[in-house]
Parts: C-alpha cells; structure tokens; sequence
DNA sequence: AAAAAAATTGACGCCGTGTCACTTTTAGTC
DNA sequence: GACTAAAAGTGACACGGCGTCAATTTTTTT
C-alpha cells in the first residue's frame, strides 16, 4: 500500500540493495575493462572484484556484453543533459554547433579516464564501437536540433539525415585524435570542427536534384 | 637456393598450400561473422566450413581476433591501390577529394554488397572498429596527399591531422548510413561528403592562432 | 511470529580453448 | 625413385569459463 505505483523504488532496502549491487557490478566491469580489456575479461573476473557471488551476476545482467552496453548506455545518457544545455543556452545554429562540439570534446576529455565512452572507446583500450538505443536517440536529436535550426533559415533540401551523420564522424575522428595529444585541447578541437562543418554547410545548399 | 629471398613464395606445393589454407580460414571467417556476428562465433565455426582440423587453425592464427584483424588489415591493404590510383589519375584538390569518397563509397558498397542483399541490417563487421598498421597507413596516406595538395595552393596553418581525421570520420558515418539506405547512393553519398568538406575548408584558412 | 516472496550462493554439467604427441605430406639428397 | 629430415595437419585431452539451479539466506507481507 505504501509505495503506490510511483516507482521510485528507492523505498524498501530490497530495491536499495538491488540499486547498489548493480552498481557495484557497473563499476567494476568498468574497472576491469579499462585495466585488463574488454575481450580478454570474464565475467567472473568482473563478479571477483564486487562482494557478490558468481550466480548473482546473472540476476543482473545476461553476459558481459550487456554489461558494456549498459556502460555504454550509461555514457551516452549522462551526455545528453549537456546537450539539451546547449540547445537551451544558445541562440542560432552557429552557437549551437560550437557549443554541441565544445560540450562533447570537453565531455570525452572528462569521460576518458574511464577509457571507455560512448561506443568510441580510446581504441588502443577496447576497440569496440557498439550502437545502443541511448546512442540512437543521441543522433536523432541532433538531427532534430540540426532539423529544426535549418528550417527557419529557410535552407530547404538538405539531407539532414547524412548532415547529422557527419557532424558526429567529425566529433569522434577529431575528439580520437584531440585525446591523443598533449595538452589535450578542448576549445582548439571545437574551432576546427564547427568552423568546419559551418563552412561546409554553405556548400550544401543548392547542390543535388 | 632456389627462392633466394624474391618472398614471392608462390613456388613449392608448401607455400601454395599454406596459402591457401590461410586464404580459406580467411573465408570462412568472413562468411561466419557476417551470419553469426563477432562476439558470438567460436574458432571451430570459422574452422568448420573448412576441410581443416581444429588445431591447424593455431598454425596460422592465435586467435579468432587475430582473424578479425588480418580481415580489416586486408580490406584497408585492398583499398589503397584504388585510393593511389584515384591519387594519379586526379587534377586538383577537388577532384580528388570527390574521387577519394566515390572510391570509398563504392569500396564499402562492394565490400558489403553480400550483406546487403542478404537484408542483413548491417555490415557484416558492424559494431567493431579496430585500427590496424594498415589502416594506420591509409589514414597516414590520405593526410599526406592533403598536405601535399594544399602546400601548393599555399594556404599553410591549416591542421592536417584533424582535418584528414574529420575527412575519414565523415566517411565512415555517412558511408554506414548510405549502406542502411535502399537503394544504395554512392553517388549522392559522395556529392555529399566532397561538398562539405571542400566548402568546409575554405571556413578553415585563416582560423585559429 | 509465521509464511511467502525475493534474492544470493556456489557447486555442477557443458562447451570452447589451446596444446601436444602422433601421423601425413612435402622438400632435399643420393 | 628411395630415403631422410623438416614441415604441416590431426584430433583427443586437460583446463577453465559459462550459465543454471536447488538449497539457503534475507526481506516483505500478513
């Protein structure tokens, strides 16, 4: 009678405890991931590093691979938030590809300690990219956003579908190789991937049928 | 004293078969990921549809990602010829930028066309990026030919890693959205991925410090 | 307090892995 | 061509991770 159906579920500490062995088992598979790999570790490997027993793993996940997309997941929802920030913070299309850039070279450089982001993990570490339904609503919001901005500055017959798609190749090609330098370089990455792709954009108009 | 050291090694019956074997481990490999997915084939499914015996498969391959990667090193070693001839048979930054993408294009096409009409979603290696010395080496190529076009329509202080970086993530995202779509555009890919990055560098000059 | 429900536990059977002693095939020598 | 050495192929086997499940412990309900 007590809980109704707002499923909180932070009430009783059965759904507490569930909450924190999840938990525990996230964050050690993200531990081992980035320590030992993500091919070579078991999932017993994983279940070592919590309090819990090796069946108990499996109440939680069904193999290590839902472990990763979770992680994955996870990723790519903590990073929405931060665009919606930009959306909601900026005015016009250009400030909205510069902030969208800068938030995500900035979120990649904060994230990489994990070694693991968003399907485009440091290849050197994990060298897959995985494409969870978080991720896909990632892209079709920037499409939307892209979409949106595009129509009231008239510029119709773009194929905003590929333009969304390469804007997110230039983030992750660009952000790969930002990290990979020293100093990693935050706001010299956004330049060259907005002036790029705001420049770029001019070419679009007007071409094709 | 026959072979002297040509490493042709196409001459004794040893060298043809050994080939041969590894050729069809290659196959086989090929054809089962793209039916079972990566993560989910074993060594004695790829092993299986060859007339070999289990253990022959570790004479020629420590693993099943050893596999995987002799596969990607040997897409990226067969692409290069097109590219350097897409190089030689080009007049012009443009003209090769727009031959660059159609041969990729059409490469990822053809590479992929068994999957394609098979219905298959995706590619057949989809969800895995690895990064082999070979693709290393086209990425190293492409960024080359860049800089050696650029030098001589004198507009220095341009970044060349990540404008190559943003030329080959460009084309990998759009090149996968192509393959999703029906049917597939090469040619609409390619007038698409030339037209933003050639408008897209003119908004590069004269930026940044 | 008792009963029911939910979650944890670890031992077990199954299967893929990689190795290795053995067999078969090729290359070199006369 | 016959003999020998070297190279490659073969598949049985021991090992270890995987996922399950009956038994146990913990929490919730009445």
């Amino acid at each position: 009678m007590a809980d109704s159906d707002l499923s909180v579920g932070t009430d009783g500490k059965r759904e507490r405890l569930k909450n924190a062995n999840r938990q525990a088992i996230l964050e050690a598979a993200r531990s081992v991931f980035a320590r030992t790999g993500y091919e070579a570790t078991t999932v017993r490997d994983i279940i070592r590093e919590t309090k819990l027993a090796s069946g108990t793993f499996y109440n939680y996940f069904k193999s290590k691979e839902e472990v990763f997309h979770a992680i994955a997941s996870s990723s790519a929802a903590r990073f929405r938030p931060h665009l919606r920030e930009v959306r909601e913070q900026t005015d016009g299309f250009e400030a909205f590809i510069r902030g969208a850039y800068r938030a995500y070279f900035q979120f990649l450089s904060d994230e990489n300690s994990d070694a693991i982001m968003m399907g485009t993990p440091h290849m050197a570490l994990i060298g897959v990219r995985v494409d969870t339904p978080e991720m896909q609503a990632v892209f079709e919001e920037i499409r939307g956003h892209i979409e949106d901005m595009l129509a009231l500055s008239e510029t119709e017959e773009i194929d905003t579908e590929y333009l969304a798609a390469a804007a997110i190749g230039i983030a992750r090609d660009v952000g790969d190789h930002m990290l990979n330098r020293r100093p990693v370089d935050v706001e010299g990455a956004t330049e060259f991937a907005a002036a790029l792709l705001l420049s770029g954009i001019t070419g679009l108009v007007g071409k094709v049928s």
